[in-house]
DNA sequence: TCCGCTGTCATTGGATCCAATGCAGCATAG
DNA sequence: CTATGCTGCATTGGATCCAATGACAGCGGA
């Protein structure tokens, strides 16, 4: 139905094991989104093919699925990189998760079922439980993508990904710079959203959901030193 | 800086000449959007590798590149074809464009030039002055997205254009159907946000933009039968 | 007559080879 | 010593070949 519990980003897809180029696709994903590949860092075709013991050809493939989902830059004859994005850019994407997100919520609320609820409960008690920074960072974005899982509109789903997907970095360096306070904010807006979820009251999930969106947006506008040396 | 003036979707590309299978992207962009592959369609690799004299392996980039836009959808080793959307689906994508244009409209605004408004001005003369169906839907797209041109943010233009590109047959449809009534509705106001747009009035532009959507968006849902027999 | 099986074919996925481009390093002239 | 042009290499783009899969028609049995 959705691409949001799978792989990020890609089609759901019915045959019995994906084609490389999506597994592939994925692998990148999730290299970026780790940070184990860097802003302004190249990506060599070869290298990701040897890595899976693969042809560079479907490596190609992945290449142009994930640059049009906005993770890498790519020129012809001069190859692929991911971008580095500037403070504003990232505080106007956080405006387009403000706007979009409380719709998918809106559109995913009808369909989450009693079981994910008892899930997105675990993922906050886990939360509340307070790991380490990758451990938090993992765990926000399972649950709020959970929270989104029943979104049958697959450009919005797909988007929704996307948007996560290409602040993922700057989130991790935010965490890390300023560390895990105000953490209590955080649980208690998740306390807030999670209760107006259980009642199906899509209105006050909306409302809470933009707070919490926009309140993450401004404390990361004031600290401008994320984002040094990244303009593009 | 922008997508926007360009094929629709294709990131700007500083080659003297684009890659083989951007511009085959490109072609099958304007072939779903002008309808020449209709929703339903299937997409054969080498149909289109004919067609442009090249091998597959372009189009196979190409077909990914547009998978990831959702323009078509894909199943491995079962091809590639063009997405039926229900009436629901378009909804919430004019849902999504409601929110999300106006923050592009106000993203652009202090970009514009002289000249983008005399060019705007230009095109809404021509909307006025009234031709066919589908000289309207080409110079209704023109306008709107050259009030985004000027937009650095290249999430944010790429995703607008990628929502007018997924309900482009849609709104033929629609035309084709209901006739070109209350076109008056819509050049006043485009009247109203071209003049917010000449005194850089974020505010009053993003309003005037925001109903724009909205009323197309209600009227639009007021004739199913554009949507008959298109279930997913 | 209808259902299931099987084999053939159309179509997509993948690998290898070759061509084209861009970049870096070096040599040379001023 | 510096700047400029040339050459070689690393890397990407493209074509052709082969493998794998899925759809469909034809056949046989209940």
């Amino acid at each position: 139905m959705t691409t949001l519990t799978r792989p990020a980003g890609s089609k759901a897809n019915g045959g019995p094991e994906n084609a490389a180029s999506r597994r592939i696709a994925g692998y990148l994903r999730e290299a970026i989104l780790s940070g184990e590949i860097a802003p302004g860092e190249r990506i060599r075709q070869e290298d990701v093919a040897e890595r899976f013991g693969a042809s560079r050809l479907p490596v190609r493939e992945a290449l142009r699925m994930i640059e049009a989902e906005g993770l890498i830059d790519s020129q012809t004859h001069k190859g692929a990189w991911v971008p580095r994005l500037s403070g504003h850019e990232v505080d106007v994407i956080y405006q387009m998760r403000e706007r979009l997100e409380p719709l998918a919520l809106a559109e995913s609320l009808p369909h989450l079922t009693e079981d994910d609820l008892r899930r997105l409960e675990a993922i906050q008690e886990r939360i509340e439980a307070g790991d380490g920074i990758g451990e938090f960072l993992a765990l926000d974005r399972e649950f709020h993508l959970l929270t989104y899982s029943g979104c049958p509109i697959d450009q919005l789903s797909s988007m929704v990904v996307r948007l996560w997907n290409s602040t993922q970095h700057y989130r991790r360096a935010f965490m890390h710079l300023t560390g895990p306070g105000r953490r209590w904010v955080i649980n208690a807006e998740h306390r807030l959203l999670l209760d107006a979820i259980a009642r199906r009251d899509a209105v006050d999930a909306e409302r809470h959901l933009g707070g919490h969106i926009r309140r993450t947006r401004i404390e990361l506008s004031a600290h401008p030193e994320v984002f040094e040396g990244t303009a593009r």
